[in-house]
DNA sequence: ACCATTTGACCGAG
DNA sequence: CTCGGTCAAATGGT
């Protein structure tokens, strides 16, 4: 019963949080004014929670290989199985997501770390935008039901900053005990999500 | 060996 | 048909 609650209470900071990210970043473009701005965060941003920057995929967009000689394929094996056909259908699944802008240092590199532990399962390039979409999902999904999901998409304007796309709910430990409550009821949510616009002060290009 | 990541194919909705 | 999202096999790294 009272399970629901911890969801709301989270949402509303996240939603707050987001509200101060965008008033950090507005105050930045501010206090900057005049003249390109072009984002400046040599430090003004001060973001409190990206401390991991590890630079790791330089996105090196050149994928050498091309799968060489992979022939593997061809058609034989494959044929899905049609494991899920339970029949239930989900509702078309609750999409609630929470939007989350992450301006990255002038380097690309760095992914921002939420704390939690994410394994990309899909990528896949979206009309209209010049970078791929990533689709990561909680490393725990099987394990506790972790079933929270995020989409992370590079800006096409700016490459510098990320949107990280939050979706489902997190029920997962991380590291801290295991497991505690076996409680898997999925609870269900509802949207209650009225931000429509969000959009940020579109900055001149060049 | 395991696990995370990569890539292609399949599927559902519009 | 197209677009977006997810799964599943293959691969690489530890």
């Amino acid at each position: 019963m009272e399970n629901g609650w911890s969801w709301e209470q989270k949402t509303l900071i996240t939603e707050i949080i987001q509200g101060m990210e965008l008033a950090k970043q507005l105050r930045a473009h501010l206090n900057t004014t005049s003249s390109v701005e072009t984002r400046d965060m040599g430090g003004s941003t001060g973001q409190p929670q990206n401390a991991g920057f590890s630079a790791g995929v330089p996105e090196s967009p050149i994928s050498i290989n091309g799968s060489p000689g992979s022939d593997g394929f061809d058609g034989s094996v494959k044929d899905n199985q049609g494991y899920n056909e339970a029949s239930k259908k989900r509702k078309t699944t609750p999409r609630c997501a929470d939007q989350v802008r992450v301006s990255t240092e002038n380097g690309l590199e760095g992914q921002y770390d939420d704390g939690y532990s994410w394994r990309k399962y899909g990528q896949k390039d979206i009309l209209g935008t010049k970078y791929p979409r990533s689709y990561y999902r909680c490393t725990h999904r099987n394990s506790q039901n972790c079933w929270a999901t995020k989409q992370v998409q590079r800006s096409d304007e700016d490459p510098t900053v990320f949107e990280i796309k939050y979706r489902g709910t997190h029920n997962c430990a991380h590291g801290n005990q295991s497991i505690p409550s076996p409680e898997e009821q999925e609870k269900k949510q509802k949207n209650t999500n009225n931000n429509s616009q969000q959009q940020q002060s579109q900055q001149a290009l060049f």
